[in-house]
DNA sequence: GGCCAGGCCCCAG
DNA sequence: CTGGGGCATGGC
């Protein structure tokens, strides 16, 4: 197949900064790159590739937002956004599922990067379906019947209940891309162990809310640190992809 | 081996 | 409305 010129996109940021920065829980390295199961396929993924505009990827990588332009406009705000936009380079918000980033951000409490991972491995290989070498993440629907104690027999430990109740809720889930920011986060606040936090990565990662701005542990230590008296809206209106910056930042240079 | 992790629930004040 | 203990598990 010929490539078209102006067709194609180069990936012009590094992917691995974008695929480690914790939004998403689903690519893992191999000799060439990353590859994950996303749209019912096996997605494969390298520095070198390019990805053609209409397609899964063009659309997943959300190629077609200006992040130069937004990552320029982030770095003025602030000398340590600065230092970070410096280092890092363009970051990407990524398009995701919404299920499965609701049940990933879920898991994600109190809990670490790896084995968050480990437990979206847990419940692709149990309920997904088996494509080219990996599993599918499971839809509402492969996990209906699923048990508690199935759960937590895959060590999903007290999130059990909680993926059980999204699980309960899942029409009224889905149904969220149609609603407003502010009514979808209320939805997700109705659901067991979605909380301020989950919400706010569930609507920024998973429906590309960019003014949302999750502060986890990390976030609030960075805020504590070095934005004393000042919140999210000193953001405006890169609230989400600066909180990206702040995250990957202060998890590199935090001592102790 | 103890502290911590992309927090939230639940219950006291 | 705010504060703090408890929660399952395993990475480091």
């Amino acid at each position: 197949m010929e490539k078209i010129p102006g067709e194609y996109c180069r990936l012009n940021f590094d992917i691995g900064t974008t695929l480690n920065c914790g939004e998403c829980f689903c690519w893992r390295p191999d000799e060439t790159g990353y590859h994950a199961v996303l749209g019912g396929k096996m997605r494969h993924l390298s520095q070198n590739d390019t990805v053609e505009k209409g397609s899964f990827l063009f659309h997943y990588l959300d190629m077609a937002y200006d992040y130069e332009g937004a990552m320029q406009e982030i770095a003025a705000m602030d000398p340590l956004l600065q230092q970070a936009v410096a280092e890092q380079g363009p970051l990407h918000l990524l398009n995701q599922d919404l299920w499965e980033t609701i049940i990933g951000f879920i898991l994600s409490q109190n809990n670490n990067i790896k084995r968050i991972m480990g437990l979206y491995d847990a419940l692709s290989c149990s309920y997904g379906t088996a494509v080219d070498g990996g599993y599918t993440f499971p839809t509402p629907s492969q996990m209906q019947s699923v048990t508690e104690a199935e759960l937590r027999a895959l060590r999903l430990g007290f999130r059990a209940g909680y993926v059980l109740d999204a699980i309960q809720r899942s029409d009224e889930l889905l149904s969220l891309k149609e609603k407003s920011f502010a009514e979808a986060d209320a939805v997700l606040q109705k659901t067991k162990g979605i909380g301020p936090k989950v919400s706010a990565c569930i609507r920024l990662f998973g429906l590309h809310d960019l003014s949302s701005f999750p502060q986890d542990v990390w976030i609030k230590r960075v805020m504590s640190e070095h934005f004393q008296g000042k919140d999210e809206t000193f953001f405006a209106p890169y609230q989400g992809l600066a909180q990206q910056y702040l995250f990957t930042w202060i998890r590199q240079h935090y001592q102790r």
